[in-house]
DNA sequence: GCCGTTTTCGGCCCGACTGTTTTCAGTCG
């Protein structure tokens, strides 16, 4: 099975803490990280880069030695300088490299002084105060750390809509200390978020700590300085505030909202101008060249504005130097829903509830797609049924002006890549989404072929929640996106972005790996209910970190448009 | 280990907070 990206960044991240526990030069240490970044957010797999004769040096942050190391990776499945390192450094330093107030330096303390090397050494060190006396080890170090092997900390990641009601409630209670912002991977829109960095532009940096920490739902003060306050709330989200001057906010709001990687590429591009960018400004000396807004700031370093959604260095500081960036996908360009559910299977509202809904949101059609008979749970549709259904709706569209309801099913990809119902139902059907709903751990060769094959069906139009997975709960199902997105293409057949906050799927590399080959992506909630259909910003967000403009998206089209395209 | 409209060598992002020191190193984001 060839070697995959994250497993190849998975390999260069454990090498650099390694190296870095060793002491070796901190900037070798970084190049591995930021190649780990790098190789981790690619469209495309290396392996497929190699086979196709890529020069993989070209990547940033990628030279002829790392290069070659990923071509020995992918050709032996291992890697070499690794092994070697974990020969040298035995037991379990990653799992101690987790843990608060651990870093390199003390981690290679602990190795040397006191032969510690698995997170059980430690504890034992720990009960028989072997560390009293090890430089940098007090007994605040101490307690720490017995606290965290007691009761190791969560690392947990929160779902976007989850850490949005926390968010949201916050600034509420922040507002009246100064202007609030949300920065960071929240900003990003990523699809998790693992801490909330919020902002407040104040005169009184002090007393918008004091009120964070006293908020309600505080169970822990990390840190309470004059500028920078960390709490962890009851719900395990950690909270970081940071107060800062008016004329600082765009800084500011840039070096908070990250990521760290694309500030990196942003200070590097400062340096290169002989001056130095940090959260207060652009500065040149002591003189402050930009930094009240964002938009000053790119504009100083030579760089149209970068959206928050994009700035994870995967290239678009480059891209930013050379002119303006294309317009990005936005909510408003959504016309329609192309994966909608009823109470004809389980959805909780009637056809007609659904039509009112969306038509509330200006839409000018959607797609009801209710699953089809191997769903017996949700009372599938079969052919029969499908017909009755498509009366009905016909119905409902003969009274309806301005809106049109797309017959549509959603099809169970069965094991074997056939679908759940006979090809002359579903050449009756406008739309046709197909989706895995069972058989989740075929291994990955038999899964993707399932997949591939039912994209081979000419009735199918779309492919629902490509991956499965479920945010936090299921891991998704083991496939060759880069094998589907190519047959995606080569079949004409769009894949979905599930707007659903539990399964965001496509996520934001694979939106971006199928548009780079110039797959069509449909943006859809799934809405089995009502209030549903509002979820379609969660996929707009995921799009936008894929770096989708509404010509990517079938959906943003006319419904005549849409008729063209989704012809096979 | 990477990188170059100042450089193929000599740089490499930057500041806040904490705990352990006794003026600062380490960690963190």
């Amino acid at each position: 099975m060839p070697v995959q990206n994250a497993e190849i960044a998975a390999m260069f991240d454990q090498c650099a803490d390694l190296l870095e526990i060793k002491g070796e030069n901190q900037f070798r240490v970084r190049a591995y990280r930021k190649a780990a970044r790098t190789v981790e957010g690619l469209p495309r797999s290396v392996s497929v880069m190699l086979a196709a004769e890529e020069d993989l040096a070209e990547l940033p942050g990628i030279g002829k030695d790392l290069a070659s190391k990923i071509a020995d990776i992918v050709a032996k499945g291992r890697f070499g300088l690794l092994e070697q390192l974990k020969k040298k450094l035995p037991g379990d330093l990653g799992a101690m490299a987790g843990l608060p107030g651990l870093g390199p330096k003390r981690l290679k303390l602990l190795y040397d002084k006191a032969k510690v090397r698995t997170l059980d050494d430690l504890k034992r060190a720990l009960k028989s105060g072997k560390l009293h006396g090890l430089h940098g080890f007090g007994p605040l170090t101490e307690k720490k750390l017995v606290a965290a092997l007691e009761k190791p900390a969560a690392v947990q990641r929160f779902r976007l809509s989850v850490a949005e009601a926390e968010a949201e409630a916050l600034v509420a209670y922040l507002r009246d200390t100064g202007k609030v912002v949300v920065a960071g991977s929240y900003r990003r829109r990523r699809d998790t978020v693992g801490d909330l960095d919020i902002l407040v532009t104040a005169k009184q940096g002090a007393a918008v700590g004091d009120k964070l920490v006293g908020y309600d739902n505080v169970t822990e003060v990390l840190a309470h300085g004059p500028t920078r306050t960390t709490v962890v709330l009851r719900s395990g989200i950690q909270v970081d505030v940071r107060a800062i001057p008016e004329e600082s906010y765009g800084a500011a709001l840039l070096y908070f909202t990250g990521s760290k990687a694309h500030n990196i590429a942003l200070r590097g591009r400062a340096t290169k101008r002989k001056w130095k960018l940090n959260e207060y400004g652009l500065i040149s000396g002591t003189r402050r060249v930009a930094g009240a807004t964002e938009e000053e700031v790119y504009q100083r370093l030579g760089l149209s504005y970068v959206p928050p959604e994009m700035r994870e260095d995967r290239g678009e500081v480059a891209l930013a130097a050379k002119g303006p960036l294309p317009r990005l996908i936005e909510v408003g360009d959504i016309r329609g829903d192309l994966h909608v559910h009823s109470n004809w299977t389980d959805g909780t509202a009637s056809i007609a509830e659904m039509v009112a809904a969306a038509r509330a949101r200006g839409y000018a059609y959607m797609a009801l797609t209710d699953h089809s008979r191997r769903q017996a749970m949700s009372h599938g549709l079969d052919p029969a049924k499908v017909v009755r259904q498509g009366r009905e709706i016909d119905k409902l569209n003969d009274k309806l002006k301005g809106f049109t309801v797309l017959t549509g099913i959603e099809v169970d990809i069965l094991k074997d890549g056939d679908l759940d119902l006979p090809d002359t139902t579903l050449a009756q059907l406008d739309v046709v989404v197909a989706s895995v709903h069972t058989y989740f751990d075929l291994p990955r060769e038999a899964q993707t072929a399932r997949i591939v094959r039912a994209m081979g069906n000419p009735h199918v139009h779309i492919i629902g929640h490509p991956t499965g997975r479920l945010i936090g709960t299921r891991e998704p199902y083991d496939i060759d996106m880069d094998q589907i997105t190519s047959a995606a293409r080569d079949l004409n057949c769009c894949l979905e972005i599930n707007a659903e906050p539990d399964r965001l799927d496509l996520n934001d590399l694979h939106a971006h790996m199928a548009k780079s080959k110039g797959v069509k992506i449909a943006i859809s909630t799934d809405a089995h209910a009502v209030n549903a259909f509002q979820y379609m910003r969660y996929g707009i967000d995921q799009a936008r970190r894929g770096w989708l403009t509404a010509d990517d998206v079938v959906n943003t089209r006319t419904l005549p448009q849409l008729r063209r395209m989704l012809k096979r």
